[in-house]
DNA sequence: CCAGTTAGTTTCATCACAACACTAACGGGT
DNA sequence: ACCCGTTAGTGTTGTGATGAAACTAACTGG
């Protein structure tokens, strides 16, 4: 059995050229900071201009790097060529996974999406979701035979590549990671939709790079992800970025756990639905933008409580940026002042050190960010699949 | 100008050893993991017997570490010898300011204190402070001659060794560390109160080692710090673990900054002096414990917001431990259970998943977090003084 | 007291790295 | 047009750190 999985690693792990240490970092600098001079480079990673001339050169030979352009870094002198990461060298499958829905993407090295799915479940059977995440790949992978690596996220709490409980699918227990990486035989990395998301905006989005970072999200659910010193916080038990039940004001509405007053209370779109009458999320927003009053107060409401989050949880953790997306984001159009208030009535600090960001969003972001999981575990080595 | 500050940092850096990256990380393992064997350390570090062999050779050249003891790592073999750190051999000076006082201590370099003082801050003018710890420093540093290095700490925010606003000291944009470096000539450290006290619960106490870490302190002030994947969280203005004013019960008292039932206004060793009318906060503590109804009630409450604070910084992170300390922990001995109450009203996870460890306080722990500060610096190269 | 086992050290070949020196590519002055 | 100064990038080579292998040391149990 334990022969079985090593070949079964070995086989997905064949398309991916075995990297050195020092040449992923550098592909990752290069994917990280966009186009940028070799120094650039070389004074990141303090390494010397020859050995990054050895480091890329083999980086060139396995098609993963490309040169493009140049670049004056000064006024004089011979100017600086640009290295670019060659995206088309490799191909990663994304997958989210909702209560009902499976959205998948194909995107290239620099998580740009190249082909996307979606499909209803036809069951929460582990084994069938399994295998449509299979078939899927097969379908989709068909136009991209080199096809490295596969990343799989849900709403829940996931530990090294396993299901421990999720909201919208009754698993627990469940080793997503290795089953899918069995069946597909692609190294598959498997992690919290939110955890996944915070991690594509720090490598691909608005957060790319930074030391620090949160995101929000909002919407169907309230998430939080934190980047701290430059790594995503994973969290001791997998539960990180808990914010969905910060108290407000305890004369509001009750939310699901029985709080009164809580930011999910007034938050999530179900509570904005409810608290309107209206048919759906849309409606609710089509009648806040047509000016009704209830509508307005109710979304301001709501925006008021996404402050109070925002402003605390920069209090607690003090980043560079926040990052706010989600489907709930028409929110934000609508109420920004009251999101302002909030922040201000939380947030201790001078205000105005507060970089607030805010992300559009849809919902192929999520596969994606499965996908910008795939290519983070290949880079980083942690293949969280096989193992 | 700058040639002055290079000289200072070059006299006082001499007595410590221009260590090796690799012989500071092995000092730091042994350091942080106790007596330990070579075995592991190599197994840890992922470096190979020989070169360990090499490494600790050289600290114990140094003096920097000693060998003590065996350990039978299993039924057979040759025991392994346990390798110590050489407390004795260096001496660092650490100092706690408050408004009116100055503590200083002197530690080995496993923070142990060896000697302390506590003085009446004569002025607030920086100047005067700076003559004073120089003053204490030569005090206390004649009796080790070997002091390689201080480290300064006190409530407010600190960036990059400067003081750039402070709750009791109304200093600001005050380059502390460059100042107290110059008139000491020892390299110096300056970080918030809280921060160095966190650094040091995870390098010498009770979070020794650890991945992730939650600080909460009360008394005076409320204070919060993080250690998350391994590393203290800095913060990118200085302004980390804001979470005194936590919204707990909006029928509450006021705070000073006019909140209304935040945890402030509940927690701070003043609300609860006040709100029973006590002459000062032992006074407070002997009728709680006496029973005193009143008193109970206060405490209690108190012990609510508490709970809440941790529960709320726990969701977020999802630490590893939650150290509790500071000079209010009697509220903890008299209301726990109301702590409990606060955080399980709060904390979404199984509470069991909640590792609360309460750490007994004294005022020297300032201090000694101080001295603390300053082994870090050098141990981590970052001589955060003369830069 | 010897075999078996694990800890720690010495030796040595390997390898990665940076210093050095060189070529390449650009702007600007004459 | 051409040279010069400047910076980018690349071979070449000596240095230094590392881990594999072999060896010695220290312990247990038969």
């Amino acid at each position: 059995m334990s022969s079985g999985t090593r070949e079964g690693r070995a086989r997905a792990a064949a398309p991916w050229p075995q990297l050195p240490e020092a040449a992923r970092q550098v592909l990752l600098e290069v994917l990280i900071h966009g186009p940028i001079p070799r120094a650039e480079i070389a004074a990141r990673l303090q390494v010397s201009r020859p050995t990054l001339s050895r480091i890329t050169r083999q980086l060139f030979d396995d098609g993963l790097l490309v040169e493009g352009g140049t670049e004056l870094r000064s006024t004089t002198g011979r100017p600086s060529e640009l290295l670019h990461v060659n995206g088309a060298a490799r191909h990663f499958f994304g997958v989210k996974l909702t209560g009902d829905h499976l959205y998948a993407v194909v995107t290239d090295l620099t998580a740009e999406v190249v082909a996307s799915v979606a499909t209803p479940l036809r069951s929460a059977d582990v084994t069938e979701v399994v295998g449509q995440i299979t078939e899927v790949a097969a379908a989709l992978g068909a136009a991209f035979p080199d096809l490295t690596a596969a990343g799989v996220t849900l709403a829940g709490t996931v530990r090294s590549g396993s299901v421990h409980g999720s909201a919208y699918l009754d698993w627990s227990g469940v080793p997503l990671a290795g089953l899918v990486a069995e069946a597909t035989g692609l190294p598959t990395a498997v992690d919290n939709d939110v955890q996944a998301l915070t991690a594509a905006e720090h490598w691909f989005g608005a957060g790319a790079g930074l030391r620090s970072l949160v995101l929000v999200t909002i919407g169907v659910g309230i998430g939080c992800g934190l980047v701290l010193n430059g790594e995503l916080v994973e969290g001791a038990h997998g539960t990180v970025g808990r914010a969905a039940h910060l108290v407000v004001d305890q004369s509001g509405p009750v939310c699901d756990l029985g709080h009164r007053g809580c930011a999910a209370s007034y938050l999530l779109n179900a509570a904005i639905v409810r608290a309107l009458g209206a048919a759906d999320y849309a409606d609710a927003v089509a009648r806040a933008r047509a000016g009704d009053p209830a509508a307005r107060r109710v979304f301001g409401d709501a925006g008021f409580a996404l402050g109070i989050i925002i402003g605390t949880v920069a209090n607690l953790v003090d980043p560079q940026k926040v990052l706010l997306t989600g489907d709930g984001l028409p929110l934000y159009e609508v109420a920004a002042d009251r999101v302002r208030e909030g922040i201000g009535k939380s947030y201790e600090p001078d205000p105005a050190q507060l970089d607030l960001d805010v992300q559009s969003f849809d919902f192929g972001e999520w596969a994606r960010s499965g996908a910008a999981l795939a290519i983070r575990a290949a880079l980083t080595g942690r293949t969280a699949s096989a193992r």
